[in-house]
DNA sequence: CGGGGCGTTGACTGAGATCAATTATGGTGG
DNA sequence: CCACCATAATTGATCTCAGTCAACGCCCCG
């Protein structure tokens, strides 16, 4: 019934009750879309945006550079978010996001969201509610960082990538196209490179994950889930209005 | 000009331009006033609240539980910090928060908040503001944990913690009543409570710090700012339309 | 077919955890 | 006012997980 509509209506309404009205005011925030090549910077610290992204295919990550020449990775996305909603109110982007893909992405004006989210309290509403949740992942990734070991971390993130994908139907069954570098998890989880390829390493013998030609498959999920202590409570997959397929 | 507003309103139009309406109803919002004592849980994991609090007076903590028993800080609130707004649309708790000193808080049940959201589109953008800048401590925290030492994190830190109490004014010159104790410390940095220990000497014979009978004294800010890598910037202190002071 | 990025492995090092005492510190009841 | 107890801070000794350094293999792409 909601086949008409991109993934940002998909993604909203499935948090939030939405109106036919809503729905069609959300489709009509994009003003144009672009194609990104891989490892492309869209924003970058310092910068005071004008527009927020919306991903519409592709895989994008958030991260900030150390003085030191370290790099922090401090979120993925997948389609159907929109990746610096925040930029819409915090003037001053204080990370960089980059494409890890090639990425379709829709560009929304901030006027056009103040315009909106000012007339439709409900999609200011929707939208404020997806923002909340990237809180509730950063938050997550707090805990993940600062309290696991190298081995939960990775099986952690591995969860919470494989079920970002899920939702979006880019999962294929057991199995999904595996966008990132062994640098890049280490970025994601405080790791060195070296200590990341050791512990999928140990993933692999613990027949936990299988990865295979830019594929990874998760064939017990049961297992990885447990060794990552994850919880898919905090992604709020639950709720909503959506069509509320069961996960898992 | 604002002295007779409370907190929020104070925090809320430093972010954000509010006429005096929207201030009025502002302070509308809370319904009761409650005393916490010390160290006392306010919110749950697990709780579906019907409230957000509104911290008035005191020091707040944010924490998870993780399965092995250790726990992850994840967040301190100073007076004028709403430190669960977001439960407002995201139903359940994911995490606990706590009193460190005893509080007073103002609850704001949420239909108000709803209410008033739906009505005044710059209310609504004021607080939705204040969680995007939550969210911005957030990912400043993965950095932290994820790729700095025991000294950088510590300092890092400590200069949140006394840039938080000195906008709301309650740093004496260059120190403030300390509510943490080293283990709070400790589960705020993913660092054992010994490790804290060792780093805190460390911090006071670089003379970064000086801590004595629950005072905390920062004897120069630059050093330790320069030790912590702390870079204000992520707390939006610069913009909005309050009385701008400037801070150091 | 050569070079650069990425993955893999080994050897060594080190920051920080863990274990175990000991010493403040502060609150409480007699 | 003091004995007592719990909590927090401090210190030493030892261990370990993960970082660093270095080399090598693989594979894709020009």
């Amino acid at each position: 019934m909601a086949s008409s509509f991109g993934p940002l209506v998909r993604k909203l309404q499935r948090l939030y009750p939405l109106t036919d009205d809503e729905r069609h005011v959300i489709e009509g925030l994009c003003s144009r879309k672009i194609e990104v090549p891989k490892y492309t910077d869209i924003v970058q610290e310092g910068d005071k945006p004008l527009n927020s992204n919306l991903l519409l295919q592709g895989v994008i990550c958030r991260y900030v550079l150390m003085p030191d020449g370290g790099r922090q990775i401090q979120s993925f996305h997948t389609p159907g978010d929109i990746v610096d909603a925040h930029s819409f109110l915090l003037d001053v982007m204080d990370h960089n996001i980059k494409t890890l893909t090639t990425c379709s992405i829709a560009v929304i004006p901030h006027e056009k969201l103040r315009a909106v989210t000012e007339a439709h309290p409900g999609v200011a509403r929707a939208i404020w509610k997806d923002t909340l949740m990237d809180g509730a992942i950063f938050r997550q990734w707090i805990a993940n960082v600062g309290r696991r070991n190298a081995f939960q971390r990775l099986a952690h993130l591995i969860c919470e990538i494989f079920t970002k994908f899920e939702v979006v139907g880019l999962a294929d069954s057991l199995t999904i196209d595996w966008p990132l570098t062994q640098a890049d998890l280490g970025d994601a989880t405080g790791l060195s490179v070296v200590h990341v390829n050791r512990t999928l390493k140990e993933l692999r013998e613990a027949k936990l994950i299988t990865i295979g030609r830019d594929k990874l498959t998760i064939p017990n999920w049961d297992a990885l889930k447990a060794a990552g202590e994850f919880d898919p409570k905090y992604l709020q997959l639950g709720g909503g209005s959506g069509d509320a397929r069961s996960l898992h």
